[in-house]
DNA sequence: CCGGATCCCGAAGGATACTG
DNA sequence: CAGTATCCTTCGGGATCCGG
């Protein structure tokens, strides 16, 4: 890798998972391998091309494993490496903080505002 | 016409804060409140327009508040809701991955590829 | 000092068609 | 089924100027 992680380790982090689609990679595969198919499926309305780009990004990164069986039709599986599982901690904390908002703020305090970084 | 926050909690995170800056907007926040020029400077290279565009998102989110004061020459903090404060267990956990990832996969990339890749 | 108003660009992402 | 290959669109965000 001839790129150099930044000092910060959240900007590290920041690095390699803050695309628009790779933390809900890696939420659909904390369960488990998957299929290129079921990934595409879960995700949501990642396009193929993105979930193809994302996917190699991240095993380069050393995050999940590509898996390809000699078979007709294609067949290959995805799954987290260690490196990968482990950010199960960070996606609990987004996971748990999210719900948190939902009730805490979101339901109780003023309307949020919608264009305010609304992704779809 | 009313927008929903999505099912997935992880997705209600993300939809707060992916952009590109606002987690190291609440990074440098944690530690206490601070000016625009403060901001401006530890962010890192973020420019003036998207610095208060993010600002004023978050803070219609309910993540931080602006206290402007009625001075010349003007002087507006910045502070995080306890909400916004909660966000702390999100970036402690991308930190401390962070600085696992660079010790045990960025430092020893090419064995911890060849490993995973071989495995099966 | 803070930040509004414009103009602008490039990269990330989407749509569609094709293939081994 | 799991990709490539193109082409196209969007929009996040940078640069600059201005103003209270």
């Amino acid at each position: 890798m001839e790129k150099v992680l930044p000092d910060c380790p959240v900007e590290t982090t920041l690095m390699l998972i803050s695309d628009k689609w790779k933390i809900l990679i890696i939420r659909d595969l904390l369960t488990g391998k998957k299929r290129f198919g079921e990934l595409k499926k879960s995700v949501g309305k990642i396009s193929q091309k993105v979930l193809t780009a994302d996917l190699r990004s991240m095993e380069k990164a050393g995050l999940l494993t590509r898996k390809v069986f000699a078979e007709i039709p294609p067949h290959v599986e995805y799954a987290l490496t260690p490196a990968g599982y482990t950010l199960k901690s960070v996606l609990e904390a987004m996971s748990k903080w999210g719900e948190y908002y939902k009730e805490n703020v979101y339901y109780k305090e003023n309307d949020y505002a919608l264009e305010a970084g609304n992704r779809q």
